[in-house]
DNA sequence: TGTCCACAGGAAATACGGGGGT
DNA sequence: ACCCCCGTATTTCCTGTGGACA
């Protein structure tokens, strides 16, 4: 009797779950799950759309060139994080490469993805290996010694080769190092036509370069324009069809999403999961149709996620300073602190949970990466005869305070 | 007008850890 | 086992500064 009652809740449970569904093909809102062949398919169906159009066509007159046998030059493309560089890109260079083999021109394209910051070092090796010149080495080993591996290894190719360099930027330290190298030193020691593609999403960066570097680089240049809401609603629309059921989508939650992915930075990939989460929402609260508010929701418990995941691995010093200045900030019921009252509390802080502190000036430097990270918001201001200070505030709702703060705690205890 | 506070933030030095070569 | 090399984290030392106050 008792058993039966809980398989008939536990089926209706199923059924009604089944009913409400939403979500029909759930590979089709992350593109981490999609296989290549697959972000291809999606891809060209955000060209046919007509976005991205001027870039492809950009890109198309650059390299046409190299069918002509030509050499064309450098090219420098700029445009911020999920605007399609990456798989642009990756599309163009798959096709072009299709092409040229169709002609028996020889060409290797290789893409060196440096979308997590790494030195000088890291960088060279992460491209030695792709290009099966070298294995992976931590650390030990100088970085003469790597650069001449890559040019040993490609001492006896002399087609074209291009070097898809991903968000270049990020190479910290010995930047120049690592420029003078594919710049200068790599074109004289190897009979390849080599062509370097230098995506960033900085707009500056060539500022940073040695002078003489900079000179050596005649660079074609190409921008990604963040995508507009116009273009926004056309790659939402395809993930819709692909991912959901019909009528699943109240009117206006396209155009919503659109807006506060555009506002932000045009960012597509944020789009896509905002929509993604809008979804997986819904979903869990058995309704048939997004909504607004639904989008609403979403869009907060994805600023929630994002503070959550970053704090919870960041390393012990940024997560005392924070849970410190949450204390600190509560306790003296004031709306905002300055450097030295938040050290103060910090130091404290660190006494009471056994933690080494760090010095004044690394602290300060703790409170610039929370600011960076927007966890926090300060600046700088002058209280004339009492100094010159930053003033920190935190600037998140409330409820979210809370659940940060009990992480943190629980995370440095243990 | 000059002083002087309480820091900001750059540069260099130092500490530390870990891997490769021999 | 030893030395060399490199990357990162932190400290030490330093110069700079907006504006209230005398």
């Amino acid at each position: 009797m008792q058993q039966n009652l809980v398989r008939n809740k536990i089926q209706s449970q199923i059924q009604h779950m089944v009913n409400s569904a939403i979500i029909l093909n759930r590979r089709f809102l992350d593109d981490e799950q999609l296989i290549r062949s697959e972000q291809m398919a999606v891809l060209e169906e955000v060209f046919n759309a007509n976005v991205r159009d001027a870039e492809i066509k950009e890109l198309s007159s650059h390299f046409a060139g190299i069918l002509r046998g030509d050499h064309p030059c450098h090219i420098a493309i700029w445009g911020k994080t999920g605007t399609g560089k990456t798989l642009t890109l990756c599309y163009f260079l798959n096709l072009l490469a299709e092409m040229c083999s169709q002609q028996n021109i020889p060409i290797r394209h290789v893409h060196l993805d440096l979308s997590n910051p790494r030195p000088c070092f890291r960088a060279l090796n992460d491209l030695a290996c792709l290009l099966n010149a070298s294995k992976k080495y931590q650390k030990g080993i100088s970085l003469e010694e790597m650069m001449l591996r890559i040019e040993n290894k490609l001492a006896d190719y002399e087609g074209y080769l291009l070097l898809f360099i991903d968000e270049i930027d990020n190479v910290r330290r010995d930047m120049d190092n690592f420029m003078r190298f594919l710049v200068r030193r790599l074109p004289q020691r190897i009979p390849a036509k080599l062509i370097l593609i230098l995506v960033s999403n900085r707009l500056d960066w060539p500022e940073m370069l040695d002078a003489r570097v900079k000179s050596f680089l005649k660079i074609n240049e190409l921008i990604f324009k963040p995508y507009d809401a116009v273009d926004l609603k056309h790659i939402l629309r395809i993930r819709i069809e692909k991912a959901l059921t019909e009528n699943s989508i109240a009117p206006g939650v396209i155009e919503k999403i659109a807006a506060l992915a555009s506002q932000q930075h045009g960012d597509a990939r944020k789009a896509v999961g905002l929509l993604a989460q809008s979804a997986y929402l819904a979903e869990k609260n058995g309704s048939k149709t997004i909504t607004l508010e639904t989008v609403d929701q979403a869009a907060a418990q994805l600023d929630m996620d994002r503070y959550i995941s970053l704090l919870r691995s960041a390393p012990a010093h940024l997560k005392a300073a924070m849970a410190s200045i949450i204390h600190a900030l509560k306790t003296t019921n004031t709306s905002c602190l300055a450097t030295g009252q938040a050290y103060e509390a910090y130091l404290s802080f660190c006494g009471k949970i056994k933690l080494r502190p760090l010095s004044n000036r690394a602290f300060a430097d703790i409170i610039a990466e929370l600011d960076i990270y927007s966890l926090i918001r300060t600046r700088i201001i002058s209280k004339g005869r009492y100094g010159r200070t930053r003033e920190i505030l935190l600037d998140m709702p409330e409820s979210m305070i809370d659940r940060i703060n009990e992480m943190l705690i629980d995370t440095l205890i243990r």
